[in-house]
DNA sequence: ATGCTTTTGGTACTTTAGTATGACCTGTTT
DNA sequence: AAACAGGTCATACTAAAGTACCAAAAGCAT
């Protein structure tokens, strides 16, 4: 936000500039009026796309954020919430519990407790759940 | 990609356009110079926003179509895409037997083929894949 | 027509996944 | 201290998922 206000600034400096430059050019006759006119429009032509590609860049990143809110409402744990993360990477319970080092018990109490609080009956439909809830 | 070569042309009119009436203001002399490239400045400047809305909405639909070069590349059928596309929605091998009107040993069929094609150990890896091959 | 791929479906089997229940330990709250 | 929540783990069970192998019907291309 703070960035976008100084590039702002930089513009608008630059506009200043250009209007100073044209003018002498104009003033001392060694620059024809629609060379200055044609660089004004490809530097603004430019600053445009630049202005737009920052703004659009925020919008884009929006949706990929998780709804943590939404996360503390389903009362989904972190450890629980670590589990999720592997289902939906794809991995086995024995595969989850190596990489938390707990045993595939403690995984399985995990993934029925996520089955339960996503309201879902197979950890297929709890990754789609959980992704429609954008929480992963 | 017509659409983009229309729009670019008109904007090659427009520049021309502003040429004119530029030199002829200045001419004419009811116009202060710098008035008319604030006018351009302007004007490019939002030629740069909208062309620049204009390449990146298409950049942000990609994402979103599926590849289906990458299914044939895989040589995923019609039907092992249909079963893999009711795994991704979470639904359990009965369950998509009955929305396809076919036994659940056909589902299994068509289950352990897009395994073996999406290089998956499992249904939930499967989906996983699936989504980097932007396939579904 | 005759290969070819796709789709279908079965049997028999092994492996995961998931449920139910109970227990123990550890911080945190009351 | 007692209650509570979170995490751990085990046993025993049922239910899906997945593999292997086979076989037949249907669709299609040469």
């Amino acid at each position: 936000m703070k960035k976008t206000i100084v590039v702002f600034g930089l513009f608008i400096l630059a506009l200043l500039s250009l209007f100073q430059l044209s003018k002498y050019s104009v003033v001392s006759g060694d620059m024809k009026i629609e060379n200055a006119i044609a660089i004004v429009a490809i530097i603004f032509f430019f600053i445009g796309v630049y202005i737009h590609k920052k703004s659009f860049s925020k919008i884009e990143k929006e949706p990929e954020d998780i709804d943590i809110t939404k996360i503390k409402d389903l009362d989904i744990t972190k450890r629980e919430y670590e589990v999720l993360k592997f289902i939906s990477e794809g991995l086995s319970n024995k595969e989850i519990g190596d990489k938390l080092f707990v045993s595939e018990s403690t995984v399985k109490t995990h993934v029925s407790n996520i089955l339960v609080k996503l309201n879902a009956k197979r950890r297929t439909q709890a990754v789609k759940i959980a992704k429609q809830y954008q929480i992963i």
